[in-house]
RNA sequence: GGGGUUGUAGUUCAGAUCGGUAAGAACGCCGGCCUGUCACGUCGGAGGUCGCGGGUUCAAGUCCCGUCAACCCCGCCA
């Protein structure tokens, strides 16, 4: 037998052809004197029919068929008539069965192979290749198929050549962790799994390759997430001659072409100028307390602090103490900096006592300290409020002035330091949204918000080893009229790095990058780096920019992530093919697992545990 | 490193505030019947170390301690 049919493609005009198809046993339903079979492969199901008067041979192989076993069959394309199933694609037709061949048995699947599966995730991971034959599954790999195959057709288009570099890399200290390959031929010496091939994509700018990309894996032995997995995959990309406005272009254009080839969207009618939204780091922060904003719904944050400095705490002990840290409208730089932000609930969005209480523990979860609230009285006055009391009405004015909050509304506040405030304000804002409605649990609702995040700081104060670290990488480009604060405030100094988000996901990011060595020599003068640790850290790159580096900037896309939001799945886990679970696991190959001693004493290692 | 949720039949779950009369359902599985099903129907049957270890108790699925695993979050990570 020679298959000449999936199970998805026999329709009405078919009728009457002899087909021959070939899949998995989905279901049979056996009434006796005839017997009903779907048959599944990765393009659909489609229903055979063997019949005690027609077929009795092949009925009576039918009998024995079981759920997954594999089969072949050869038939002839019947009308299903007035039994028609229009649910199914092939529900107009039947193929009566002249002849079967059983290719293999299965035992009993551990859950039913079913696209309403029933199945833990757990259970699933571990038979991995039984929850890849589900239909949702199917269509999510095919989704990812047509998404690579869009990149690399529009990159070549756009003159970029597809370059691969190499995974297992030199360490270098600093950002994510690395995972480790031990050398063999140089005992006591090793590898690192590469985190991206962001040196190298710059190497290629300096060989003159003028335009680069590659979708490429990379590897960070760092925790795991709903949206993180140990070894996931890039869109890389790299050019050289260009501003930050001309990436940007490049990959809208690309985000147009995905959008459209593979979901049927366009993007035009939602972004008629064919470009995102930009929005400052800053801005974010005190809109959203992230540099990732979810801009399908409101919620949104204002910071107090400024108004508290003014009122000089409104009354509110709590608030009094943190104004007074405050010398002469500068705060106290010996002081981890605290903030003050507020979130207004509009009346429409009922919450109970209890249910606010319960918000309570969610944020107490987060390491917040409690959570204030108050509820605007119909003159303005604050009820149900720890500061109902001491607020001295001018402040009470200014606030709800600020917050815009209108008789019925509910005001929460957070106190604190503000990257906890940060944290726990945009998470209670994403918690909310989705309690109230406004956004989904997952998934897109059809709604998509991009947006470009740009000119964050380019260094962040390191706590622990109290220097100035750089946020993205040391290579990013200040803006040019922020290059005089290296010397005088470092943490004031804005780059053209940039971040591309789509409702509250971050899809990717990137930077313009240094070339000018003056600028880079005061960058790492910022960052309390010598010239030799400079070197120690980076010195092939330097070498290389010596030598007639281009300006260039580039961005990677996280290819999982951009396929999750594509797919409306909710979980990394579920696009691609076989993930590891929040430990790092693999459940299906039960790695990682010790190895042979003999192998570790080749690589010279010898393990504590 | 920290916080939280979950773990009972092959699977998904119930088994409540009160420790004993509670080892239960559905789907799946096995056997019988049925010629138009498509969540087929119907009759019957098998299937359990209640994650694991310890403790309290006359008695533990149920209470306590520990531990393992999966999941979610903080830290961490772009």
């Amino acid at each position: 037998m020679k298959r000449t049919h999936t199970c998805g493609e026999l329709r009405e005009q078919d009728i009457g052809q002899e087909a021959v198809l070939f899949g998995w046993v989905d279901g049979y339903r056996d009434k006796g004197g005839c017997i009903f079979v779907d048959l599944r492969d990765r393009d659909g199901v489609t229903q055979l029919v063997f019949d005690l008067q027609v077929n009795e041979g092949p009925l009576k192989v039918a009998r024995t068929l079981r759920l997954e076993w594999v089969i072949g069959v050869r038939g002839r394309v019947r009308d299903r008539g007035t039994m028609r199933n229009p649910r199914m694609p092939t529900g107009a037709i039947e193929i009566l069965v002249d002849d079967i061949t059983v290719f293999n048995q299965a035992e009993t699947p551990p859950f039913v192979v079913q696209d309403d599966v029933k199945a833990s995730e757990e259970l699933r991971l571990q038979f991995r290749y039984l929850d890849l034959r589900r239909p949702t599954l199917q269509k999510v790999l095919r989704t990812r198929h047509r998404t690579n195959q869009v990149v690399r057709n529009y990159f070549d288009g756009q003159g970029f050549l597809e370059l691969e570099t190499p995974f297992m890399v030199k360490y270098t200290p600093g950002g994510a962790r690395n995972f480790v390959v031990p050398s063999r031929i140089q005992p006591g010496k090793f590898y690192a799994l590469a985190e991206s091939p962001q040196l190298y994509k710059q190497l290629f700018m300096v060989a003159g390759m003028d335009r680069y990309f590659q979708i490429v894996k990379c590897f960070r032995d760092e925790d795991l997430r709903l949206d993180r997995q140990p070894e996931f995959t890039q869109i890389d990309m790299e050019m050289s001659f260009v501003t930050q406005d001309d990436i940007f272009r490049v990959i809208e254009g690309l985000i147009f072409r995905i959008w459209k080839e593979v979901l049927d969207v366009d993007l035009l009618e939602a972004y008629p100028s064919g470009r995102f939204p930009q929005m400052p780091f800053y801005e974010s922060m005190a809109r959203f307390g992230n540099d990732k904003p979810d801009l399908r719904f409101g919620l949104e944050h204002t910071d107090l602090t400024g108004l508290v400095i003014d009122h000089r705490g409104g009354g509110i002990p709590l608030l009094q103490s943190l104004a007074d840290k405050f010398t002469s409208g500068r705060y106290r730089q010996d002081l981890p900096q605290e903030i003050v932000k507020a979130m207004r609930i509009p009346a429409e969005h009922k919450l109970s006592r209890k249910e606010v209480d319960r918000l309570e523990d969610f944020v107490k979860g987060m390491g917040a300290q409690g959570m204030a609230r108050a509820k605007v009285a119909p003159e303005g006055g604050w009820t149900q409020s720890p500061f109902a009391k001491v607020v001295t009405p001018a402040f009470r004015d200014a606030v709800n002035a600020a917050t815009g909050a209108s008789p019925g509304d509910l005001l929460l506040f957070q106190i604190g330091k503000e990257p906890v405030v940060q944290t726990v304000m945009a998470n209670l804002r994403l918690h909310l949204g989705k309690k109230f409605g406004l956004i989904p649990e997952f998934g897109s609702g059809g709604q998509w918000r991009f947006l470009w995040v740009v000119a964050p700081p380019l260094f962040e104060w390191d706590e622990e080893n109290q220097v100035w670290a750089a946020a993205h990488h040391a290579f990013t480009r200040p803006y040019d009229e922020d290059v005089p604060l290296l010397e005088t405030d470092p943490g004031m100094v804005r780059c053209y790095r940039y971040d591309l988000v789509l409702n509250g996901v971050e899809l990717g990011g990137g930077s313009v990058r240094l070339h000018d060595s003056k600028v880079q020599a005061a960058v790492f003068k910022a960052m309390g780096l010598r010239d030799d640790d400079a070197r120690e850290k980076f010195g092939f790159l330097l070498d290389a920019l010596k030598y007639g580096a281009p300006p260039h900037g580039g961005i990677a896309l996280g290819m999982d992530r951009l396929c999750m939001l594509v797919s409306g799945r909710e979980s990394l886990r579920d696009v691609i093919p076989f993930p590891k679970t929040q430990r790092g696991s693999c459940l299906m190959t039960d790695a990682p697992t010790p190895i042979d001693p003999a192998l570790l004493e080749d690589v010279r290692i010898v393990t504590t545990v």
